[in-house]
DNA sequence: TTTATAATTCACCAGATAGTTAATTAACCA
DNA sequence: TGGTTAATTAACTATCTGGTGAATTATAAA
């Protein structure tokens, strides 16, 4: 191809500065960027050219990677539990509750498989880009206190055992879907099925729900 | 400290040659460095440093920055299906059977936390680092086997639910242990409480007990 | 002793990488 | 209209990084 009727490396004509446009897009490209390759496999100029952005503009916006890694995480959290408030699941009755407690932890699960390595990278790092402890635990307070509630409404009907604390049971929820996809990889070569076919998944959160509703229901 | 005491630097005398002690001195350093800053982070050099080893010579053992991780992870595959091997879980009832591969896997992670960042980064790159299935699956295979054997066994007895995948459950019990303990520094931060503490881990290994054998067991 | 080979070291490199300096341009406001 | 500032870009760098070519030395066999 010649250099006269090459359009691909036409100068584009500058779109219309915006600030928040160009945040929010680096801020996507990192997320992006961050959960393909983790933090340390991450690439800056990949995220500029993700984010369709001069490199430089990503230091103006956030002082580094590190940096940029935490708004990503934060951006993260922020979202699934914005997710979560919204289920309504004190209008349910306890079983029902935690039954759709269950299956919207797997959906959000499938449906952003970024969540689940950028809490990995977090992890590895020791969660030292959660530098806003408060913040993040007010975001998730909220959550805890509604399966408290449903745990005493189901305990007070004589549906549910006693004594079970909320902060394990969400653990346990979480732990039952998480690792099921976030290790799909070596679990689908080790036992050497694919795991992510559509009849597998069905019967993952199946089986978890039966797991989980098989736990608290006394019978 | 001046040159003249400082015996620190003294060239040590080069220690007898031996090729199986360097390997392996190669492949625990690898092991360390990957553990603690994934693939993407982990430098050959201190790998060698770690190693106590001239670099060129991890290149002289394994080609390549990936073929390290490989070998290292196929290690760590072999030592935790090995250790599994030693449990003779079928000597035991069923119910204690279970109980018993709970807590191997429990106290598994929790004394080589090693074994679950080098596990997140293998599933970050999508396994592809585990290119011998055949072998991994064969290693696997047996404890499936076992556990679908205590399984038919409890049920038999009348104690134990019928129609459990032992790959499901095999999963469900590695999956409330591996969560809680590789996602422990989030999870900690998120609810405000060490689930690091002594008081946490009993109580975690006794909720993951309770749900699993609430789950198996008929009542 | 000599020799062949396996184990180890030395010195080096090309390309990548996070981050920077300083200039430039678009948008808004007085 | 002109000036101020915020948004954006171009060009660059110091350092790091995975990897290598070639020489060297210990070891054991002949």
């Amino acid at each position: 191809m010649t250099a006269l009727t090459d359009l691909t490396d036409t100068p584009q004509e500058p779109r219309p500065r915006d600030a928040e446009r160009s945040r929010q897009s680096i801020l996507l490209a990192g997320r992006d960027e961050f959960a393909q390759h983790g933090l340390g496999g991450a690439r800056m100029d990949r995220i500029a050219a993700r984010a369709d952005v001069n490199k430089r503009l990503i230091y103006y916006y956030f002082a580094s990677k590190d940096e940029l890694f935490q708004a990503v995480l934060e951006s993260a959290y922020a979202h699934i539990r914005q997710a979560e408030q919204q289920l309504r699941l004190t209008e349910l009755n306890p079983v029902d509750g935690i039954r759709r407690l269950i299956e919207f932890t797997w959906g959000y699960y499938l449906e952003h498989p970024e969540f689940i390595t950028l809490l990995n990278s977090a992890n590895l790092h020791r969660a030292r880009h959660l530098d806003t402890p408060e913040r993040v635990r007010e975001m998730n307070s909220p959550l805890i206190q509604t399966l408290r509630e449903i745990l005493e409404r189901g305990c007070a009907a004589g549906l549910f055992r006693g004594g079970v604390d909320p902060v394990q049971l969400y653990i346990s929820i979480a732990g039952l879907a998480y690792f099921y996809l976030s290790n799909n990889p070596t679990l689908s070569a080790i036992f050497g099925r694919d795991l992510m076919a559509p009849k597998a998944r069905n019967e993952r959160l199946s089986h978890m729900t039966d797991v989980i509703v098989g736990y608290v229901l006394t019978n």
